[in-house]
RNA sequence: GGAGACGUAGCUCAAUUGGUUAGAGCACUUGCCUGUCACGCAAGAGGUCGAGGGUUCGAGUCCCUUCGUCUUCGCCA
């Protein structure tokens, strides 16, 4: 074959007169008998090649036998296009005219066109992924991942740090995600765990002096998947020691501010917000709040005390909380998209949606006639209600009310266009509570995970009041969405041993499961911390993008599948036998 | 584990209350066409209506089961 000189997305008018040789996919094709053109595709670009009957009526035939996906190898001399410039595309202002054409490997009927034209159901674009990805949409996406990568690699380059590949094939431990596991053949009926991410080793590595770490590493969760969760992602994954939160934060800033340069060109406004867990929480009824628009949640439990309304007096009275967010302008919403608020309401465990419009004649509601004037009125003033407004209810539980009056904030939000779709919000979501606890079992759970340092001045103060510690810890949120977290880490063993008593794992369990790490900790351990992104994720919020799977090359369906490589199969009895295995057939439900 | 949507030609979709031979656009094949660029014109081929079972004189359409994809609650330290 004809080795290329130059890509399909490179010749420009100052190339006119050259000879060049291109190879390529054949994009489209357009016959008009004695001439005929195709456009050939590479990943840098398109080119259109002229085949002219007059001036080379072999290539000419040839080109007649070509299909679409057709690869080809074709040489021949820029030539200007004369008055036919197409502006759409970058080489719009030549054409190649070809002197000699060799098909280097023929294409079957591809199942969809490869276009970006047509809409195609993502089954079988999975099927055929490595088709998929020849869609200049889809090459798009992963050239802008790339950018994206390698501008992160550039930041922690440019700033020491250093690279460290931590394994994966590791212990299990079943806190927190459920882990895949993977046999081991030399220790028959033992098993290795997949990183759900290497929190562990960057921690010893901290230990060991590689200050400032960094690896872009793939994480195994084994839960059920979502639009933008995937049982392996990929996290950029960082750890520094001798630093406290200002340090890592900054060091988030301006990498964050980096990336956005450099893939976006959007300047980024320092500092970025920073909003307590807590306040968080009670304003926006979320961990991972949404702030391009206001819209809090006010509490009103106080002025139910006395109300007349069974339903909102009993559940304050019973621990709960009555809370309302005040759409400005809502008043004009329709009895069904008030239904459809219900309905995510509900969706969030919420046993209605009460509601209040602020009507030129008057307060129109369903549940007015249970309250005096001037309850009403002091809800409304509390709430700032205005004539055109609607006023939405949120009563229950604390963490139903919060789920779900927040759920119904971003649909009001989304509905009503409180903010610009093109923006871009950055703050960190600080001081995390160290622990919450199990509504089942009524056991402690740590929120962020058990390594995480609490916000304490002394180890004592773990004794009392365990659940209103709070814990140093960091989410980096934009528009609403979680992108990385972190913390300080524990790096006294005393401190370490004392969290393992209070999350319950015994001294005995916490050795068998986490002794390397408390071990570690005790010959010298630095004070550190650090934080991890999901890169996926966070490609997903740049490219503006509904699922994940449109950023990852080969990704798997809800059931974990793969429907290209097919996988995960059945093993061969033999295989199973080596790993002392053996298939125990659930029984299939009625 | 729960809820919802979808599955008809290679692709995207349509098909009235259950009723004649299941249609359209694109793609594909063939022919024509010397300035198109998602070219155009003409003709043609192409269907296990996801699968299985049931109701019915008759099922793409109704019922049951099942498989798959997507969205979502739970889950995701």
């Amino acid at each position: 074959m004809k080795i290329r000189t130059n890509t399909c997305g490179q010749l420009r008018k100052e190339n006119i007169g050259e000879e060049i040789v291109l190879n390529g996919w054949v994009e489209n094709s357009r016959d008009h008998g004695g001439v005929r053109f195709i456009d050939l595709r590479d990943r840098f670009g398109l080119t259109q090649i002229k085949f002219n009957e007059d001036i080379n009526k072999e290539a000419w035939e040839i080109a007649h036998k070509v299909r679409s996906q057709f690869v080809l190898s074709v040489t021949g001399t820029v030539i200007s296009r004369g008055e036919a410039v197409n502006d759409k595309m970058l080489t719009g202002e030549i054409e190649v005219e070809i002197s000699s054409i060799e098909i280097l490997n023929e294409c079957e009927t591809p199942p969809f066109e490869i276009t970006d034209y047509v809409n195609v159901n993502e089954e079988l674009r999975l099927k055929y992924r490595y088709l998929d990805l020849r869609r200049p949409a889809m090459q798009e996406n992963f050239l802008f991942r790339n950018k994206l990568v390698h501008s992160i690699r550039e930041y922690f380059y440019q700033n020491d740090f250093i690279e460290v590949e931590t394994p994966v094939l590791t212990k299990s431990t079943p806190e927190g995600a459920r882990d895949y596991l993977v046999p081991s053949r030399v220790h028959s009926g033992e098993f290795y765990a997949l990183p759900q991410s290497p929190q562990l080793f960057k921690q010893l590595l901290m230990v060991s002096g590689f200050d400032k770490y960094i690896q872009i590493v793939k994480c195994f969760r084994d839960e059920d998947l979502r639009a933008d969760r995937q049982p392996e992602f990929t996290q950029i994954d960082i750890e520094m020691s001798f630093v406290d939160k200002d340090i890592i934060l900054n060091m988030v800033e301006e990498l964050v501010t980096a990336i956005f340069k450099e893939t976006l060109n959007i300047e980024v406004s320092r500092p970025f917000q920073r909003i307590p867990f807590l306040e968080a929480m009670d304003k926006y009824g979320s961990d991972k709040p949404e702030l391009r628009f206001g819209m809090q949640l006010i509490n009103v439990s106080e002025l139910m005390h006395n109300v007349d309304f069974k339903v909102f007096r009993s559940i304050v009275e019973e621990g709960g909380m009555v809370k309302v967010i005040n759409a400005k302008g809502g008043a004009s919403l329709t009895r069904k998209e008030i239904d459809n608020l219900e309905a995510t309401a509900k969706t969030y465990g919420a046993r209605g949606l009460a509601w209040i419009k602020i009507n030129e004649d008057g307060l129109q509601s369903p549940i007015v006639k249970f309250f005096s004037e001037e309850q009403i009125n002091a809800i409304v003033a509390k709430a700032g209600g205005e004539v055109g407004d609607l006023i939405l209810f949120g009563a229950g539980k604390e963490n139903v009310v919060h789920d779900s009056l927040g759920q119904v904030r971003l649909q009001v939000g989304k509905l009503m266009k409180l903010y610009d779709a093109n923006d871009y919000h950055f703050s960190f979501v600080v001081d995390a509570p160290l622990f919450e606890k199990d509504s089942q079992t009524g056991r402690l759970n740590s929120v962020h995970h058990p390594f995480t340092m609490p916000l304490i001045n002394d180890i004592s103060e773990l004794d009392t009041d365990i659940e209103s510690v709070l814990s140093d810890s960091y989410d980096l949120v934009i528009n609403g969405c979680e992108i990385g977290g972190g913390s300080i880490r524990i790096h006294k063993p005393d401190i370490q041993q004392k969290i393992f008593e209070l999350l319950g794992i015994g001294k005995e369990e916490a050795e068998q499961k986490f002794g390397f790490l408390v071990d570690a900790l005790s010959y010298g351990a630095p004070p550190h911390g650090g934080l991890a992104f999901g890169l996926d994720r966070l490609c997903m919020i740049l490219l503006k993008l509904d699922s994940l799977r449109d950023c990852i090359a080969f990704p798997k369906t809800q059931k974990a599948a793969c429907l290209m490589s097919e996988a995960p199969s059945k093993v061969d009895a033999e295989q199973l036998k080596e790993l002392s295995l053996k298939i125990e057939q659930v029984k299939v439900k009625k």
